[in-house]
DNA sequence: TTATAAAGTTGACCGCGGTCAGGTTTTATT
DNA sequence: AATAAAACCTGACCGCGGTCAACTTTATAA
């Protein structure tokens, strides 16, 4: 049942995420201390650490319950696009914005989220099979439409697309893209090369 | 001219290039710290920090100098590899090996590149036109030879292939891929899928 | 040669993320 | 209600990357 010790147990989980997203929203990642963190949430240092593993952590978790919210509006604003093109720009222009709305604190979640420690491995599993779920989903649609060959392996194709987006959020902190407009206009072009490599062959009159 | 100062600063960068490279290799980057770089070098801990803007542009010089080793040794051996597909897996795949061989020390390797800090963006930008660099050549020569599309943007083209090797990295940091072979082959795969839509079609029959 | 300015070096010091021995609270048992 | 065991909380403490006022060395000018 839940006991005492399980209901305090998630109010002071509870209490640090809120606490993290209000000082990460404020202050940013880098600026916020544990010690800040815990004073906010009420809590010793200590204890900040028999909840998450790391600082970082505590960055994934946050993220991951944004990620709940991001996903469904997403999921919801998706069906007004009809081209399976203009499905992917909308998904990963969202993301994008969503990332660099904080330069900093995206850098960091990209760095932890691509290139992940031992220590965070599964959480960044699990927030890049969300992804991969919402991209899936659309893909099969794709195929059973005929937009898309069958025989593709749809995991594949999903990392496909992925990497040109984890590319364009590189491009951006590597200042060789500047604005939202250049990210999407290379996210275009490179998905159109991409698409028509993958689609069916419709009789070829170059 | 070569005043005594300049003579002095030159060696002690060295030195402290010198000691990067040995205690990195020894010991791996995270597990050096500063002050024994500093103690390693010879100089005081402050000295490092007017010679480098941070411990993570130590890391980035010292990978700058073996990249011109690499790239030389890539370039030779690459004569030898016929298919532009099998260049650009020769090329990604050395490079793969080179960062995953010590993992800590390719990981933060990685984040610093992609994912650049505006303190290292200059770094990380000469280090990865390098690259940029041998792939246009060998894309230029795909062109002139008919493998390729001659109205491609050959930036965007290597950003494509570049972006299936992060993804190929990342997969393997994120425990999705496990042995090098599993990584050459997906990266197979995917390169042929690309280079299906980029290449000119032959009369296509399925 | 000597005095002054400029350039370079240094380690004590700062706040950080993370640890852990010791103290406190909850649960289980009688 | 009393007690023992288990779970949980805590902040002093550690080594880290990075800073900067004070100091030393080199260059310049008279």
């Amino acid at each position: 049942m839940t006991g005492l010790r399980e209901q305090k147990k998630e109010k002071t989980r509870a209490a640090i995420i809120k606490a993290a997203i209000s000082l990460f929203g404020k202050r940013g990642y880098e600026n916020t201390s544990i010690t800040a963190l815990a004073q906010a949430a009420g809590v010793g240092k200590g204890t900040i650490y028999s909840y998450f593993k790391s600082k970082r952590e505590i960055l994934l978790s946050f993220f991951e319950e944004e990620l709940v919210f991001l996903r469904r509006k997403i999921e919801q604003e998706l069906t007004k696009k009809s081209s399976l093109k203009d499905k992917l720009v909308f998904i990963f222009m969202n993301q994008f914005r969503y990332i660099t709305k904080n330069k900093e604190f995206g850098r960091t979640l990209m760095r932890e989220i691509i290139f992940p420690r031992e220590i965070t491995v599964e959480k960044s599993q699990a927030i890049d099979n969300q992804f991969i779920a919402i991209l899936v989903k659309i893909f099969k649609d794709a195929q059973q439409k005929g937009l898309l060959r069958r025989d593709l392996e749809l995991t594949l194709t999903c990392a496909h697309f992925y990497a040109i987006y984890i590319m364009a959020v590189s491009a951006w902190y590597s200042r060789r893209l500047h604005s939202d407009d250049e990210v999407r206009s290379v996210m275009e072009t490179m998905f159109e090369q991409i698409l028509a490599g993958l689609q069916q062959q419709p009789a070829d009159n170059t």
